[in-house]
DNA sequence: TCTTTTTCAGTGATTAAATCACATTTTTTT
DNA sequence: AAAAAAATGTGATTTAATCACTGAAAAAGA
């Protein structure tokens, strides 16, 4: 991907690009580095700063890690959505970690956190979108907290499993019951025994890596 | 109080006071209005705008509540402290509701939603501490997520013991066990017991409203 | 002052979910 | 085909939340 097609890419994204004078758009074209992660690969653990990732295809997962290796996820980063909170060490406001890991093969564009602060400092309006887009992730954590603290389990399970078929648009579910045990923040063997129970009351047909919605309506039933 | 001394603590307060015309700061002065919160009432429930929340004196305290009434404290609010989710209405990024609560009698003084608003919309300077303000309490958020997901029930009392007593500045908390258990997003049963437990472990010395820390050590082992 | 009411705390029983400790079954790799 | 790895099944246990009460203490009213 050469210069112009990374403008033009920044263009689409940054509803800030325009402000940028032509110094700080070649530096951000020049510094800016395209990577392919590889499905189920970690790229970023709190540790170094990332900066900020920019998804062209593929998706990220971005969750909480315990010290005993729990995970829960807060949100998911879709093709044209960025990742700020891997640029959190240049967001003083954020003094908590995430871990990173890419949901599939992801085609990511990586602005390096050194020329974000540096823009960030310089430029008002870098600053309000970058402080605007990682407080908008705020109200996806918040409704994993919803879910999680008043939630019943076959509930967020019907939820989470109607949510992801209209995002694959697909009735078939092709993840593990660990997957999706990551994704609502529980235990596999809770979801395994939430599974079988639905699949016994003919609203899911469960199969080795996959399921299949067979009755929505009861699902959307369950998630009211 | 007068416009004086309004202008003068919005001088403190606020590090975008100076970047505002004359015209907004009295503005600001004129509409601002003070309030005294009585202890125990609700100040902000999520539906009206009520705009941000200076507290001058006593303490705010920020929740969840479920549909089945179940209360989780996100976090509290002190003296030179400001509530930004009350005008969450102005706050395009933020998509959630939250409640508020006067834990004592406050003073406070409140910036109308539309004023604030209108601010926004022409001082990058107010945007960017209204966005900054915000974000931080993500911050808070997370912590109080790790603590609920990760924790065990006595780690999180006793780590909520231990903080208490530094806010207070006083090893006797008086609290009841209800009210604690909306702090840490338990139950009260569950707390009864878990004090009782740390009771007969001579931690702490359980009375009628109130806990006395009797081995502090020992607290902060069970919060390592 | 003496009720009456309200608030706060104690406790057993039950339920939900997480955790532990394995057993099986598929799939993949060698 | 055998071995290894990944995915799932399942009983037992533990933790925490919830339910359904009881009793004690404090506050309010008569």
């Amino acid at each position: 991907m050469n210069v112009e097609e990374l403008k033009e890419l920044f263009e689409d994204t940054f509803p800030f690009w325009n402000s940028l004078n032509d110094i700080d758009k070649e530096t951000m074209c020049r510094t800016a580095h395209q990577v392919e992660f590889k499905k189920g690969t970690n790229i970023h653990d709190g540790n170094e700063c990332t900066g900020v990732i920019l998804v062209k295809s593929g998706s990220l997962r971005l969750y909480m890690l315990s010290e005993d290796g729990k995970e829960v996820t807060l949100y998911r980063i879709f093709p044209g959505e960025m990742c700020m909170l891997s640029a959190s060490c240049v967001l003083d406001p954020i003094t908590f970690d995430v871990f990173v890991d890419s949901e599939e093969n992801s085609d990511c564009v990586v602005i390096g956190g050194c020329i974000i602060e540096d823009l960030i400092r310089r430029t008002p309006e870098v600053k309000i979108f970058v402080l605007e887009t990682a407080l908008s992730r705020f109200s996806d954590v918040m409704w994993v907290m919803q879910q999680i603290l008043f939630m019943s389990m076959d509930k967020r399970l019907a939820i989470f499993l109607l949510d992801e078929s209209v995002n694959r648009k697909s009735d078939v579910i092709s993840l593990t019951h660990e997957q999706i045990a990551k994704y609502i923040g529980s235990a596999r063997e809770v979801v395994s025994r939430m599974l079988k129970y639905f699949s016994t009351e003919g609203i899911v047909e469960v199969s080795r890596g996959g399921i299949k919605l067979v009755d929505k309506k009861r699902l959307r039933e369950l998630a009211r």
